[in-house]
DNA sequence: AGGCAACAATATACATACGAACAATATAAA
DNA sequence: TTTATATTGTTCGTATGTATATTGTTGCCT
C-alpha cells in the first residue's frame, strides 16, 4: 500500500523529494505511535525509555549524564529535559545528583527502580523492534541507515549550532 | 558523520534494526525542526502548512475537508484537529463551514487569506525540500520511499483500527 | 580583583501529540 | 418505530516539543 493510497495524496507529493520527506515523517510518526502503545502498559513513554537507555548504556564510568548531555543525545531542547526529568523523578525512575565539579550541573542517574524496570522492558522492546524492522533484510537496513545519514548531514546540526560559520 | 559519532551512541544500537529505527526517528525530528525554522517567519508551523496543503490539493470538488478526514490524512488524533483548526481560524487561514448533509460535520476550507499565503510559501518550501533531498539521487529517493513503505505496512494502521481482526 | 561572556538549569508561553469521556447526530438492527 | 450502535466534534488531563528570558555559576581576560 502506497502513501498515496493511504492518505489520498496525489498532487502535494508531485515532487519526488517532497514525497520522500513526507514518507519519512509519516513513518517516524507511526513508529512512535506504535512505541507509545508498547510502553503504555509500563506507565512509560518512548521518550522516557530512550532517556533511561542512554543513562544505562552511555553514561560511561560516571554512571550518569548531565541534562545538557541528555538534550544533545536526544536532539531536544534543554528546556525539555527539565520537565522530563521532573516527571521521571516523581515516578521514581531517575534521580538528580549534584555534580561534584560544577554546581551548575545536575547528574541524572537511574534509580534502582528505574534499573529494574529497564531490565524487564528492554528485551521485550528489542523483540518488538526486530519484528517491525524484519520488513527489511539486513543489507537493506544498512542502506536505509546510510541514506538517512546522508540526509541528516545535508541538514546540518539540530541545535542551531552552525556547522561552518563561513568567514 | 554517523549517528554514533553525533550522539555518542554505541551499545543501545547494537541491534541493527534498533539503529535503523533510531536513525529514522532522529532524521524525521531534524527535518521537522528545519521545517519549523523555515515556516517561522510566516507565523506558520509545519503542521499548519501541511493542513493547508491538504485543503488545497486534496479536497476534491467540495473544496473542503472534514476534521476526521484531516485527522486521517495527517495521521493524528481527531482531538488534535479541534485546537489546530481553532488556532488557524483565529489566524484567519481557514474557516469552519457546516456540512449540508450531516450536522455533526464541519467542513474546513481555506480562506482567501490562507490561499494567498499558501500561494507565496508553497514554491519556496518546494525549493527548500529539494535542497535537502538533493543529498540523494532520484533512484535512491525511490528506494528510500519503497523501504519506508515496507516498514509502514509492517506496522499496521495508525489510528488503532486493526487491519485484520483475525476471527 | 574585577568584570564579563559563556554555560547549566529553570520558568514561561505556546503548539502539538495522546487517550478518555461526553453530547449531538446518524445509522443499523430489532 | 424504537432501540442499539457508530460517528463527529469537543473537552479534559497529560506528555512532549519549541523559543525566550532569567538566575546562578564558572572561567577567562584584563
Amino acid at each position: 500500500m502506497t502513501l498515496e493510497d493511504e492518505l489520498g495524496l496525489q498532487k502535494p507529493v508531485a515532487l519526488l523529494g517532497h514525497k520522500a520527506l513526507l514518507s519519512m515523517c509519516y513513518t517516524a510518526s507511526r513508529l512512535r505511535k506504535k512505541a507509545g502503545e508498547f510502553f503504555r502498559p509500563f506507565t512509560l513513554t518512548d521518550v522516557q525509555f530512550n532517556l533511561m537507555m542512554l543513562l544505562k548504556h552511555q553514561s560511561g564510568n560516571k554512571k550518569g549524564l548531565s541534562q545538557v548531555q541528555l538534550s544533545n543525545m536526544m536532539l531536544v531542547n534543554r528546556a525539555n529535559i527539565t520537565s522530563l526529568v521532573d516527571r521521571m523523578e516523581t515516578a521514581g525512575l531517575v534521580a538528580r545528583t549534584p555534580a561534584p565539579s560544577d554546581r551548575r550541573t545536575n547528574i541524572i542517574k537511574l534509580t534502582t527502580r528505574g534499573k529494574k524496570l529497564l531490565e524487564r522492558v528492554e528485551p521485550m522492546y528489542a523483540r518488538e523492534v526486530e519484528g517491525i524492522m524484519a520488513a527489511l533484510k539486513e543489507p537493506e537496513q544498512k542502506k536505509l541507515i546510510a541514506m538517512l545519514e546522508k540526509i541528516r548531514s545535508n541538514i546540518g546540526d539540530s541545535n542551531g549550532k552552525k556547522k561552518a560559520p563561513k568567514t
